[in-house]
DNA sequence: GCATACATTAATGTATACGTTGTCAAGAAT
DNA sequence: ATTCTTGACAACGTATACATTAATGTATGC
């Protein structure tokens, strides 16, 4: 029968776990409220069971803290878990840059990669920020991806989620990158020429200047958590 | 008063999560094994609530899959798990290295990493196998905590456990590393010294002859998956 | 004899009731 | 006035009953 596509294929849980993600990107769940776990039943028409289930698992992404007692916490941002998470994402993306230099990728491999750099620069001209941060995560995702580490493409993901608020934030509060796409072309070429230490040390440096941008964007703002 | 110090301060939940590590890390639960969650509930005498909640943690951790009727599976390591986790550690361990040099640490700091270098002397002079790989596990742990950086360290234990059983296997096959101890005291003078570059540069070399030494190991001996 | 449809069943997913425990506030003692 | 005690309450943690669903076996039709 031609079902809607989806009708419970998934479990409430896992819905639980999407709806509670969109509620918390979009501010709907402030940083550092707190909910009872009756409360998020109830507004999302389901037991307790599967939202206790949903928490425990945004819980070991760093989304939320599940506090006895006190209700479910969402994790606001500090600039230091900032640095940490940037720290983290430098080490990691530059190995897999690294890596993925060492891998002979052929132009089919590198479209995709080649692509995000298209639209970033697509988006810089026409000086739209939110479409030049969506393809500069595709970027650093389609990156991780070409290291073929999917540990580190899904630990890249967590860290991701966890300075999205932040980086939305800020977004509108720095001038345009336009140095960064040199970078980009910089890290793709080096892949392309098979040129892993090139690539590792473009991509560090790049990772450590967005560091401190964003670092220093939020020290002058007095943003100490998000 | 003198209670017992842990008289009930942990939920089941919480206990759940730490006897199927234990019986995973024993063999109990042997890789590749699956198991319902009533039996694990019977086992541990408690009911499937904190049971499934405890698989849920476990699985974020890496160390299971909970799949639809199929039972809980404990997850095999395959060579190419040991080669994604141990290029983790590498780019991670590294840079905490690195970071560690940069903070000026005093030798009231690094007394319990140079203890941990001392115990792995010890073992080694003693032909204690076991006792060397305790002391190994904690020169890393203790290496990544002066580096500072608190995702980091949760992310190389979470990776550590991964790779438990396979280490523990090996741990017989291999020849006493004395070459490894020169290594070890490499970095811990490359932090004294605030080289940070050498602390990373030896400390990675470390790292990659290790995993290289491991993956040849299980190569030679056909232990595809443990 | 084989394939397909269906019934059975076993295991997970969910709801709910209940026990447990920390919190918070009110009040008494110092 | 401050602090300590105490007790009620509210939220969580757990157990259990129930619904859902996919796998398996069976029967039936071709």
């Amino acid at each position: 029968m031609s079902e809607s596509v989806h009708p419970k294929s998934k479990g409430n849980a896992a819905i639980a776990v999407e709806a509670l993600r969109q509620l918390i990107f979009a501010g709907d769940l402030p940083a550092g409220s707190q909910h009872l776990e009756s409360e998020l039943a109830l507004r999302l028409g389901m037991s307790r069971t599967p939202i206790r289930e949903a928490c425990l698992v945004l819980q070991s992404q760093g989304l939320v803290e599940v506090r006895a007692r006190k209700g479910i916490r969402i994790l606001p941002i500090a600039v230091s878990d900032m640095a940490e998470i940037y720290d983290v994402l430098t080490a990691l993306e530059s190995m897999a840059a690294a890596q993925a230099a060492t891998l002979g990728l052929g132009d089919d491999d590198l479209a995709a990669l080649e692509r995000t750099i298209a639209d970033m620069e697509a988006a810089l001209a026409a000086m739209d920020r939110d479409a030049w941060a969506a393809a500069d995560d595709r970027f650093h995702a389609e990156l991780v991806r070409l290291g073929g580490n999917s540990r580190v493409i899904s630990i890249v993901a967590m860290m991701g989620d966890q300075v999205r608020r932040a980086k939305s934030v800020t977004l509108y509060m720095r001038p345009l990158p336009l140095k960064s796409n040199k970078d980009h072309r910089g890290v793709l070429e080096a892949i392309r020429n098979q040129n892993a230490e090139l690539a590792q040390s473009i991509h560090k440096a790049h990772r450590i200047a967005a560091k401190e941008t964003l670092i220093a964007l939020l020290t002058q703002n007095r943003l100490h958590t998000l």
